[in-house]
RNA sequence: CGGGGAGUAGCGCAGUUUGGUAGCGCACAGCGUUUGGGACGCUGGGGUCGUAGGUUCAAAUCCUAUCUCCCCGACCA
């Protein structure tokens, strides 16, 4: 591709908006263009890499059985009503109406439609196991889309949907996704770490994400140095030290005016934050098994010294969702905000959930349910009890590691894809079955597979840059060569010899992208430098007369001279160690089920 | 949805306090000089000042409403 006819323009300083490097990298190298919040246009130059990144992953998915399909972005509501997500999910779901008043909405996965073609083709276990895969448009109406590429409304995500007769045939397929997941975040260069994360609603069977590691990350991962041990916040454990043992005390009121928190009451009373206890007022949404949702008072005890993970909470007490208690709320259940107690509330009212520390912490300092008043030595078991006693607390910095006991810390981490056991869900939703060699019918269990693809790239970028500019691995960068020619109108051998030297590149198949533009030196560096391309070869007056011309790889700087006699077997050769010096990161992976 | 910030030329910004009919740098076009890390000179094109009302002789500027974008939080199948 020639510069002069590329369809671009660099700018030298970032939009305001743009305020992490990725998005003003792509938006300063003219790779995409913002349309609305969230919506964006692909570029030439950001659209060759994103087909290079769509490569891999059909390279991958290909290789482990993989076939692609393209499913539509606009669905019937009817497939989404019969598996009740029409009426689950919220406004993230674009909805919308045909001419003839049909409901329709924008896909936001394709779980349904997936299930609902191996409904249409699927009928024995011959045909099974299968796995299907596409990438293609997805719209997510998300509340606060951030960060460029990081999270959009509408992206496109390679998704990957397994189908298999019985659990231990999807136990089976699943760790295949597993290694073929770092196979492609490593050949786009994106180290990761998987962990196990939520799995939210649906179901409760296993499913991993893979993060990677960057400080503008969304997610918050816990981590020991010692042992490996990674985990989600989410869902981090940590090795909970047992509390000294004491004797109970009797219970006593004391007076602690304006202490509202546990900090200021931990203050005034002279004692350690882990020496009260903490409570909650949270209203919960619980399925009943009628049917019905309730909306539930939910009384929340932990340590002072510990923070609830809510969504520990959500999974334990199987709620929808959560939010805080109004102090309305809270004073109908029998307790006071800023002083509330497990220890004389309307128990009848109130589903009481504590954390597991709590019953073995005797003498804490909990409210007394009385504006400025507290009480002291409140002991589990004697002076109340809890409906459930679970794990409830986030693991943070400095907590000991479950496993080995080292101290953990924690990183932001993005979310580039995730693999999950769906299990029968949809199948049985959507009337997948299959008959056994027994003639007996059954669901089709299925899982499901990631990854967004502009993410990925975004966070390739975070990952690999200067300040000057995008440093993108070779397997992903729009052009692999830049090819700059420093001729002017004094030195027409010079164009014709880059001339000459553009066609060999490409009919020998490489990738060159040439800057035949009647511009300064400058600024073709810097250009080049901006959009990343991983070698740069300069060819100018001066090296033309000793038969050479400049390489420069953009990721470390190193420079040397290439003859010209032999120069194209030299660039191919160049280029073809770094894909290996990129691809030799895609290694085995132990893992970890 | 709560909190904060911002909308003036493609990009970065000034002008708004104190109303007087829009400016700077980059980019873009032409000419000339230049030519190995964002050249220089001259000339030129481009803006309903987010939108809609209102106040006023006069509004980018004051008032009201509204839309959009960004950041933090909540949310995130």
């Amino acid at each position: 591709m020639r510069m002069s006819q590329l369809f671009f323009q660099t700018l030298r300083e970032a939009p305001a908006d743009a305020d992490t490097v990725s998005h003003q990298l792509m938006l300063r190298a003219s790779m995409i263009h913002q349309i609305a919040a969230g919506i964006w246009d692909y570029l030439p130059l950001g659209l060759r890499v994103k087909h290079k990144i769509e490569d891999i992953f059909r390279e991958e998915m290909d290789a482990i059985g993989g076939q692609e399909v393209t499913l539509p972005v606009v669905h019937p509501a009817e497939l989404w009503q019969q598996t009740g997500r029409w009426y689950q999910i919220g406004s993230d779901m674009a909805r919308l109406k045909d001419r003839a008043g049909r409901d329709l909405v924008l896909a936001m996965t394709h779980e349904e439609i997936m299930a609902e073609l191996a409904a249409a083709y699927v009928s024995s276990y011959r045909q099974l196991p299968f796995m299907l895969y596409q990438i293609q448009t997805k719209f997510r109406d998300e509340p606060r889309p951030r960060a460029g590429l990081i999270r959009t409304r509408e992206f496109t995500m390679k998704d990957a949907y397994t189908f298999d007769r019985d659990n231990a045939a999807l136990d089976a397929y699943y760790p295949k996704f597993y290694q073929a997941y770092f196979n492609i975040f490593n050949r786009c260069g994106v180290d990761t770490v998987a962990v196990k994360s939520d799995s939210g609603n649906i179901g409760d069977s296993t499913a991993h994400e893979f993060l990677a590691i960057t400080p503008i990350g969304e997610d918050t991962l816990v981590i020991c140095d010692n042992c490996g041990y990674s985990a989600n916040r989410q869902v981090a454990s940590f090795a909970k030290s047992a509390p000294v043992a004491a004797a109970q005390q009797p219970t006593e009121e004391v007076a602690t005016p304006g202490a509202e928190t546990i900090a200021a009451l931990a203050e005034f009373l002279g004692i350690a934050e882990s020496e009260t206890a903490k409570a909650i007022f949270l209203m919960a949404d619980i399925d009943q098994p009628d049917g019905t949702v309730k909306s539930q008072f939910v009384f929340v005890v932990v340590r002072g010294d510990m923070e609830l993970n809510e969504t520990k909470l959500t999974n334990g007490i199987k709620a929808r969702r959560l939010r805080p208690a109004v102090v309305e709320e809270i004073r109908a259940i029998g307790a006071e905000p800023g002083y509330g107690s497990p220890v004389g509330i309307r128990r009848d009212q109130v589903l009481l959930v504590v954390d597991d520390l709590i019953p073995s912490s005797p003498n804490l300092v909990a409210g007394a349910n009385k504006v400025d008043t507290h009480l002291r030595h409140v002991n589990y078991g004697r002076d109340y009890t809890a409906d459930l006693v679970l794990d409830l607390v986030a693991a943070s910095d400095g907590h000991p590691c479950p496993n080995c006991g080292s101290p953990l810390h924690t990183v932001r981490g993005v979310e580039v894809g995730n693999i999950f056991k769906l299990g029968t869900k949809y199948s049985v939703a959507m009337g997948a079955t299959y008959l056994d060699e027994n003639g007996e019918s059954k669901p089709i269990v299925m899982g499901s597979y990631g990854i967004g693809t502009g993410r990925l790239m975004a966070v390739a970028i975070e990952l690999h840059h200067d300040d000057n500019g995008i440093q993108w691995p070779i397997t992903i960068a729009p052009y692999q060569v830049m090819l700059v020619s420093l001729a002017t109108e004094k030195t027409p051998e010079v164009t014709a010899a880059a001339e000459a030297l553009y066609q060999s590149l490409k009919a020998a198949g490489v990738e060159v992208l040439y800057d035949d533009r009647d511009e300064r030196a400058g600024v073709k560096f810097n250009d080049a430098d901006l959009m990343g391309i991983p070698l740069r070869l300069t060819l100018g007056a001066k090296g033309l007369k000793n038969g050479i011309a400049e390489l420069k790889l953009r990721r470390n700087g190193e420079q040397r001279e290439l003859p010209l006699a032999t120069i194209v077997a030299s660039v191919q050769e160049i280029i073809a160690a770094e894909f290996a010096r990129i691809n030799a990161r895609a290694v085995e992976m132990p893992y970890e089920g």
